[in-house]
DNA sequence: CGTGTAAGGAATTCTGACACG
DNA sequence: CGTGTAAGGAATTCTGACACG
C-alpha cells in the first residue's frame, strides 16, 4: 500500500489528525507525500500508518525532530534529552 | 482494499478512463463509490480494479448491461445476444 | 515549537444538458 | 448506447502570514 492516491482530506479523515498538522509534519520531514498536478498532495496507506505513529509520539511528548527518520531508516525515539 | 479513499482523478490516472465513463459506468451500477461530505466520490482499489476490467469487456463489445453483477454476485458475461 | 485561523487564489469535482450516432 | 464537451457552481486544497507561548 505504497500507492500515494488520498487527498489530506481523506488522510484526515482517517487519522483524525488536522489538516495543518499533516502539512506540518509534511514540512518537518516526517511524511513525503507525492503531488498531483495541480499541487495538491497526494498520500498512502503507509503515510496514514505513519502520521498515526507520529501522532503518539508526538502526545508522549516527542518532537518533530526526534521523529525524523535516521539515514538508517529506523526511527530516532529517544534523541538524549531528559 | 475495500477502502474507498481515492476521487475520481486519481482513478482517472490508474485506469486511463475518462471521469466520463467513470461516472456513466456508476450510473449503470457497474461500480459504487461511496461520497463524501461535499458530495465528491472515493474509490477503492477494488474499484479500479473493477473498471479496468469492465474497460477490456467493454472493448470486447459487451454492454454495461451486461456487465451489472447479478443477483448470485458473479459477472454476466454472455447476455445471449449474438 | 506545534498548531489554529482568516485570506485569496487555483485546481477539482459535481450535475444536467446538448451532441453524435 | 457510450462518451465528448462547454457551463456554472460548490467543495477542496494550497501557500504565506499572524497569533500564542
Amino acid at each position: 500500500m505504497h500507492e500515494k492516491v488520498m487527498n489530506i482530506g481523506t488522510v484526515r479523515e482517517l487519522t483524525g489528525l488536522s489538516e495543518r498538522q499533516i502539512r506540518y509534519y509534511e514540512e518537518k520531514q516526517l511524511i513525503f507525500p507525492r503531488r498531483s498536478k495541480g499541487g495538491a498532495r497526494k498520500f498512502s496507506f503507509e503515510d496514514v500508518e505513519r502520521l498515526k505513529e507520529i501522532h503518539m509520539k508526538m502526545k508522549d511528548g516527542f518532537r518533530t525532530f526526534d521523529l525524523r527518520k535516521s539515514a538508517a531508516g529506523t526511527l530516532k525515539l529517544d534523541s538524549g534529552r531528559s
